[in-house]
DNA sequence: ACCTGAACACCGTTCAAGT
DNA sequence: ACCTGAACACCGTTCAAGT
C-alpha cells in the first residue's frame, strides 16, 4: 500500500487542507448536482482509477468539503449507482434495430464487455442494484428487447436470455482484467499433467481472455438461437 | 452504516480491548498458521458475512493482536486468496470421471455457482489471481480437463471453454445474490413498453436468476458441444 | 521467528453551526 | 436548502520492543 509523502503533523502542510475560499453557510447558488458529481467521479476514475475514488478526493476535485456530498448522495454506493447509469450509456446497442439478431448480440456483447472491463468495480454494484429509476439503462434494455422480439423470440424467454448474456459478459469483463499468465503453465508442476498440457496448447496466451470470450459468446448465441421458433 | 453501541471513550470499556493474557515477546510455540487463519476467517464469514471480515475481527477470534497476522500473511488480499483456495474445495467436480460430458458440466456448474453465490466478494479476487500455487484449485482444473479430454475435446479448445464456462458461472453467482425484483416491472413507467411487457411475462419472478442460469447454461453446453468432433 | 502495543495514514459518514 | 469544520468510529498496515 503506497503512502503519502507529506506528514500530517507538519503544520506548514496544513495549507493544503484549505484550498478554497468559500466560507461556511449556504452558498448563493447551488454548487453541486448529481451530474457534476458524476462528471467529477468519472474524471477521477479516468486518472486515478477506482482506488482513487474516495469521497475526499471527489470533494477535493469539486472544491467542496467532503460532507457537502451528503447533501446530494445518500452514500458512496449511491454515487457508484450514478456512475453505473452513466457508464451504461457508453454501451453500443445500436445494431438491434437493423442488424440480424446474432450480429446485433455480438456487437452489443463486445461493447458491453469492453466498457465494463474498464469499470470492473461497478460489476458487483450492478448485481445488487434494482434497475428501477436508471433511465439510460432502461433505454438499453428496451432496445435489446425490441431486437429480440424482431428476431421472433417468445416474449417469456427474453428476460432470462438477456440476463444470461449479461452474466457471461460481466464474468468475461472480470476475466479480461486478470493477469495474462493467470494460468502459468511453467510453474504448474507435474501433478496436473492434463491441465498443464491443455494450458500449454491453448494458443498464444496473450489474448486468452479474448479467445475464451469469442468461443463462449459464439456457443451461447448458437445455443440461444435454438429457442427462436423456426419461421 | 451501523454503529457500535459501546463508546471507546468509556474507560471501563477498555477491558474489552484486552481479552488475552499473553504478554509481548515470542511465544513458546506457534499460535498462528495459514490453516488456522483460514479456518477462523471462514467461521467469521459464516456468522458475520464479508463485512465482518476485518483484520481486527480475525485477530480477535484468534485471540491475537491484529499485527500478529502480518507475520503470516502479507496482506488481507493474501488471506482472501487462502479463503478462495479453501472455498474451491467445496465445488463438486466428481461427475467428470464417470458421467457424460454435458451432465458432468451441468453438475459442476450448478455446484460452482452455488458455492460462490455465498462468497461473491471472492469473485473479483479470483479474476485478478494467478492460479499458480493453489493446489486445491489446480486439482479441480485437472479433473475438469480430463473430463473434457474423455469427451473427445480437442486439447487447444479446452482452456478457453473452461474459462468461458467460469465467466458465465461467476457472472451468474453475482446475479444470484441480486434482489429478486431487480427488474421491478411495476415502476418501470410507460417509456419502455417492450421491456416492461417482457419483464411482466418472464415467469414467476421469485427464481428469475435460476431460470436465467438454467437457460444460459443449456445454451452454452449445446453451443460448446458443437466443437466436439463427431465420433 | 513471532508475538504485543502503539502509532500512522487513511476511510465513509454524521452533525452542529452558519447563511 | 446547502455549505463548512470538526468529530466519530472505524479501516489495513508498519514497526520498535520484547522473548
Amino acid at each position: 500500500m503506497e503512502r503519502h509523502v507529506e506528514s500530517s503533523r507538519d503544520p506548514a502542510m496544513n495549507a493544503s487542507r484549505v484550498p478554497h475560499t468559500r466560507r461556511a453557510g449556504r452558498p448563493t447558488q447551488r454548487i453541486l448536482s448529481r451530474t457534476l458529481i458524476t462528471d467529477a467521479a468519472l474524471a477521477l476514475i479516468e486518472t486515478q482509477g477506482y482506488d482513487g475514488l474516495t469521497m475526499s478526493a471527489l470533494a477535493r476535485r469539486l472544491k467542496v468539503a467532503p460532507s457537502a456530498l451528503y447533501n446530494h448522495a445518500e452514500s458512496k454506493q449511491e454515487v457508484l449507482r450514478w456512475i453505473e447509469d452513466r457508464v451504461m450509456t457508453m454501451v453500443d446497442f445500436s445494431a438491434f434495430p437493423t442488424e440480424p439478431w446474432d450480429d446485433a448480440v455480438r456487437r452489443w456483447a463486445f461493447s458491453y464487455r469492453e466498457v465494463f472491463a474498464r469499470h470492473t468495480p461497478l460489476i458487483p454494484v450492478i448485481a445488487v442494484l434494482p434497475v428501477t429509476g436508471a433511465p439510460e439503462t432502461l433505454a438499453m434494455y428496451e432496445a435489446v428487447t425490441q431486437g429480440f422480439l424482431r428476431a421472433g423470440w417468445p416474449e417469456e424467454r427474453i428476460v432470462p436470455a438477456i440476463v444470461s448474456l449479461e452474466s457471461f459478459i460481466f464474468g468475461s469483463a472480470l476475466d479480461m482484467s486478470a493477469p495474462e499468465d493467470i494460468f502459468d503453465s511453467g510453474s504448474l508442476g507435474p501433478d496436473y499433467p492434463s491441465f498443464t498440457a491443455a494450458v500449454r496448447n491453448s494458443g498464444g496466451g496473450s489474448d486468452g481472455a479474448d479467445r475464451a470470450f469469442r468461443l463462449g459468446l459464439d456457443a451461447l448465441i448458437v445455443g440461444l438461437q435454438s429457442w427462436i421458433p423456426t419461421q
